[in-house]
DNA sequence: AGTCAATTTTAAGGATTTTATAAGGACGTT
DNA sequence: AACGTCCTTATAAAATCCTTAAAATTGACT
């Protein structure tokens, strides 16, 4: 779910763009009051729209204050059509300078790229049977909440989730995991997947699967 | 060194749009025939930037050509100023779309907007994690009050809250922050961690996570 | 349906690996 | 020479991993 605020003081304006927004598939929520925006709030949302001219704060002002701890895109939605003022806006750290009047289509498109070019930046990961894997973080999220794992039990599960749908006997996942020259007994790879099942099933996950006979696979389709 | 390619047919539109970017500091190459840009000439560059109406191949097409196997962002310049042209540039995958006629000045602020975000690098100051880096002065401040780092230990804050998040190991970090031929047992990175730990404990933070069996990194608190 | 053998799951303990901490020495700077 | 920083080493503490063995499940055969 992708999460935008938007901010001006401008209420008629505000609920045409949230409007239109929300129409794009996004989650949307406008904000008049400035002063209501600190920088702790700004990182709950994957972008943010600035209206430059407020009253009682600037979007300029608001930008300084929270562009150092908000990696999001920063919007400018403004009527100043000077050059200074669309420079200002650029060096303070924006993302884009929208001038009023804008197309609501104009509007939508902009807003689209700047989320799209997020997408594209390679964070690494990827959700696999409900469970999304960080493997930058080498973190494993369901919904909301990490789930804790250690490092073999995370490498077992990334590695299944690549290969979802792909079956793997003990020796292949050991192999995989520990290299070709580990020694050891495979069955403990059968300690790891009890332990991540045991760790999933608190969230009411269950995406590894058991082939008798033959060894275990990261279910392909997206159960819930 | 940032290499940005120019495309347009007219000649000495082409010329000023690379004085103006030459000025900004980036190596800039100017194309005036659309057909000898391929996907693959494309992937040298850190930006492109794309006239629309061209007589032999239109940007719009050209895009369409090399979007799929080019990362960076592209640039649409252009005199057609109906939504719809707009809508299908950025539909096409553009990253912009500046109508014509710009201010040199604003042609050279979204390049900057563009690439910065590229690189994700903060040009002055951060905060992550409750720590302010001013990264001119070195300097590592929580509150009001200056925590006071060795060279070292700020260095490795640095690195781990630019990328926070991200998991590094103890060698990765060295390697980061000594250079590749640095010689010396990376377990020194374990003692400066203690000491960063110790330092921010002062002030009731403790940004580092240990992730066990592989190395640290710097808690990310934005929500994703 | 019932029985048996093979396979998987579960549980618990000890072995191993990895990290945290502390102390000492090397190095360069003042 | 004194100081601060950096690196190394050693030890203690913590967490994980592996092994073993028993319990449960599965599939096949009678």
């Amino acid at each position: 779910m992708i999460k935008i605020l938007v901010i001006d003081d401008d209420c008629q304006m505000l609920e045409l763009i949230c409007d239109a927004l929300e129409q794009s598939g996004y989650y949307v929520e406008g904000e008049s009051n400035p002063l209501l925006v600190d920088s702790k709030r700004c990182q709950q949302y994957d972008l943010l729209l600035l209206d430059v001219m407020m009253p009682v704060e600037d979007g300029f002002s608001l930008c300084t204050r929270i562009r150092d701890s908000v990696d999001c895109p920063i919007l400018f939605l403004t009527a100043k059509t000077e050059e200074t003022a669309l420079i200002k806006g650029f060096g303070l750290g924006a993302d884009d300078y929208i001038k009023k009047p804008f197309s609501i289509g104009e509007l939508r498109a902009r807003v689209n790229a700047h989320l799209r070019r997020e997408d594209r930046q390679p964070n690494h990961a990827m959700t696999r049977g409900g469970v999304r894997f960080n493997m930058h973080a080498k973190e494993a999220v369901v919904g909301e909440t990490a789930i804790l794992l250690t490092k073999s039990e995370y490498a077992i599960s990334e590695y299944l989730a690549l290969h979802a749908g792909q079956v793997f006997t003990k020796d292949q996942l050991y192999e995989a995991i520990f290299g070709y020259d580990a020694e050891g007994e495979p069955s403990a790879i059968a300690e790891h997947i009890k332990n991540i099942r045991g760790k999933l099933k608190t969230v009411g996950l269950n995406p590894i699967e058991t082939v008798w006979g033959v060894g275990y696979k990261w279910q392909k389709e997206n159960a819930r």
